[in-house]
DNA sequence: TCTTGATGCGACAAATTTTGTCGCTATAAA
DNA sequence: TTTATAGCGACAAAATTTGTCGCATCAAGA
C-alpha cells in the first residue's frame, strides 16, 4: 500500500470543492484510514506538486493552510464520459431545468457543465446542433414558480435531512405578517411548482400539516431532535391530504365514450395496465379501466369538454350531469 | 511533464467504461498529445499495476489487450461530492425517473449510483431517512409509457445527433404492418410520455412530419447526410403543429371569475408575469392575464368545471357556452 | 508447414523520485 | 518573552520508475 499514484488519487478525492476546505492533518488521518500510512510532510509535498497542474487552491491566509478544488474547475472524472452519455446528461439537464427547485438545480450544475465540456471536446460542432435539434416540451401549463427564500429553503432541507427541530418565521396564506413557529419537520413533498414541508407544530402535537416552502421567511435550525408521531407514514399522509394520487385506496371501474381524435393517444399511452379500448360503430372509442378516484383524473376528464361521455361509475356520470347544469346556469345570459 | 501520478490519472481518464475499450497503443498516442511522452511498455506496466487496485478490466482474449473500466465500478471522482450535493443528485434522480426516456435514464444511472454511495458512506443512517422523507409527486395524470424498441431509439438519437439519413421500418397508427421508409431526421421533441422524431420523408420533400418514436421498429443509419429544408425552424414547427405551446403568436387578454378555493393557488403561482387578481365581493377571484391561445390552457380551464366563469375574450366565453349546451345534450336522459 | 509481424512480458541497470527525519523559521497565542 | 504550531528546505537512503532488449506466443498468410 505504498503506491504514490493511488495515494494521490485518494487524496484528490478527499479534497472538497471551494469554499469548503481540508487540511494536511485531516488528509493524513483520512488516508491512514484507507491504508496509506505516510508522513504529513509527504502530503504537503504532494499537494504543492499537484497544485501546479490541477485547479487546486491553497488558502494560505491562515495556518494550517486550507486546500480545496477551485470552484470552477472540472476536477477529475474517470472513466471517461462517452459522447452518448454526455448527450444524455445534457438531455437530463433540459428535463430538470424547468421542474427542479432552482437552488438545487444550481448545486448540481457542475455535472452538466462537465457533460457539455465533453461534448464540446469530442464534437464541437455537433453540440450546438444538438441544442438546435432537441426540445423537451412542457406537458402541461406551467405556472410561475413562487419566490423562495434561498437560505430558508436550504435550512429546511438540512433540518429535514438531519431530523432536527426548527424555529421559523412563517406567513399564513392571505396574511401579510409572519409569526414565529416551533416546528418538527417530518418530510418534504415536491409537487409541480410547489414544495411542501410536512411537519408537526408545537401548538398541535397530534396532526401533521403541510406548509408550502415559499411561505417561510427565516429558518433557524435547533439542536434538538424532532418528535415524530408514532406510525407516521408519509405516503399515507400525502394521500389523505390529496397531495398525491398514487396511493389512493378507492378504486372504481371507469367507462366512457371518447371522441376518436381527442383520445386516440390512449391507444398508445394507456391510463394503466387494466385499460381496454373498443372502437364503436359511430367512430367513438369506448375506454374502460380500473382507476383510483382522484381529483386529477376528474380534472383530466373535464378537460375533454364535450369530447367525452362518462358511462360508469354512475356517481361520476352524475357529477358530469350536474356540471352540465351548472355550466348552463353560468352561461345562460 | 514526467510526473507518473499525473500521467496515470490522465490515462485513467482516457479509459472508457465497458463494453467500450482502449488499447495501450491508443493510450500512448493520446497521452503524447497531452504532453506525456512515454514508452508503450510503461503504459502496459501502469495498467497492470492499477488493475490490482481499481475496477479495471483487461480483455486478454485478443491481442492487443483491450482495457476498460468495469461497468459496475464507481471509478474516480474529484473533487469529493459533499453530502448536500449528493442529496440534490438523489433528488434529481427522483424527478427524472418518471419522465425521462427509460433507455436514457439507465445510461446515466452511474451518476446517481455514485451520489447514493457518497450518502451511504458519509451518513449511512440518514440516506434511508431521506428516502423515507422526500417525495416527488407527479403533477398530473401519468400515462403508461409506450413500449420503445431500444436499439431503434438509440439509433434515432444517434442519427439526429450526427445529421445522417436513415432507413426505417415504421408502423402507421392503426396499421398492423410496417413499411420501409427513407427518412431525414431533423430533430427530436420529447413531450410527456411521447417522444417524436421530426423529419422529412423521401416521398414528400416539402413538409416535415413528426413521428412518435414508439412506432419505429427497426432503424438503419445510412452514410449520407440529411437534406434540410431551407429556413427550417424547430420551434416554429412544433408551434404550428401544436406540439409546443410556448411560442404561440396569438395573444389575448384573458379574464375570468374563479371559485376562491379552486384557484387560490394562483395567488402564489401565477400564470405569468402579467396576471392580476382581485377578490370580488361575492368571494370569487377575478383573474386577468395576457395569455397565448393554446389547447393546453383551454383544457386546464375546462378542468375547473363550473368553478370558473370565463369573461374574456368573448370567443372563449362563447366556446364555454357551446360546451355547456353540448354537455346538456350528452347527459340529457 | 514455415514465415512474418505484432504483441506481451521478464529482466536489468541507470536515472529519478519518493520519503522520513531533522532543524530552522515565522507566526500567533499565552 | 515564551510556547506551540505549522510550513519548509535539506539530505541521504530506499524505492520506484523507465527505456531497452531479447525472448515467447500467437495468428494470419504464403
Amino acid at each position: 500500500m505504498s503506491n504514490p499514484t493511488l495515494r494521490q488519487i485518494s487524496m484528490l478525492e478527499l479534497i472538497p470543492r471551494a469554499p469548503l476546505k481540508t487540511y494536511s492533518r485531516e488528509l493524513k488521518e483520512k488516508l491512514s484510514e484507507r491504508g496509506y500510512e505516510v508522513d504529513e510532510r509527504t502530503i504537503q509535498r504532494d499537494l504543492v506538486s499537484l497544485e501546479r497542474v490541477l485547479p487546486l487552491i491553497c488558502d494560505d491566509r491562515d495556518k494550517p493552510y486550507g486546500w480545496s478544488w477551485a470552484e470552477t474547475g472540472l476536477g477529475i472524472q474517470a472513466p471517461a464520459m462517452d459522447p452518448v452519455e454526455a448527450l444524455t446528461l445534457s438531455l437530463a439537464e433540459q428535463y430538470l431545468e424547468p421542474i427542479m427547485p432552482n437552488a438545487s438545480f444550481k448545486r448540481i450544475g457542475y455535472f452538466f457543465k462537465r457533460a457539455n465540456s465533453v461534448l464540446k471536446e469530442t464534437s464541437p460542432r455537433l453540440i450546438s446542433r444538438w441544442r438546435d435539434r432537441v426540445r423537451v416540451l412542457p406537458e402541461m401549463l406551467r405556472f410561475k414558480n413562487p419566490i423562495l427564500n434561498k437560505s430558508a429553503e436550504q435550512a429546511l432541507y438540512k433540518a429535514t435531512f438531519e431530523g432536527l427541530q426548527i424555529k421559523a418565521l412563517y406567513r399564513k396564506r392571505g396574511d401579510n405578517y409572519s409569526s414565529l413557529r416551533h416546528i418538527h419537520p417530518l418530510g418534504l413533498v415536491m409537487k409541480g411548482s410547489i414544495n411542501y414541508l410536512i411537519c408537526m407544530m408545537n401548538e398541535d402535537k397530534e396532526n401533521p400539516r403541510y406548509l408550502p416552502l415559499h411561505r417561510f421567511e427565516r429558518v433557524e435550525i435547533l439542536d434538538e431532535k424532532i418528535c415524530e408521531p408514532k406510525d407516521f407514514d408519509l405516503d399515507e399522509f400525502t394521500h389523505v391530504n390529496n397531495l398525491s394520487f398514487e396511493y389512493s385506496k378507492k378504486l372504481y371501474t371507469f367507462k366512457a365514450l371518447f371522441d376518436f381524435t381527442a383520445a386516440a393517444h390512449l391507444m398508445e399511452t394507456p391510463l394503466n395496465g387494466t385499460q381496454k379500448i373498443k372502437k364503436q360503430p359511430d367512430g367513438r372509442l369506448l375506454v374502460s379501466a380500473r382507476m383510483t378516484d382522484t381529483l386529477q383524473f376528474e380534472q383530466w376528464l373535464k378537460g375533454f369538454g364535450s369530447d367525452v361521455e362518462i358511462l360508469a361509475p354512475i356517481e361520476l356520470r352524475a357529477k358530469f350531469k350536474k356540471l352540465a347544469k351548472d355550466l348552463i346556469k353560468k352561461y345562460d345570459d
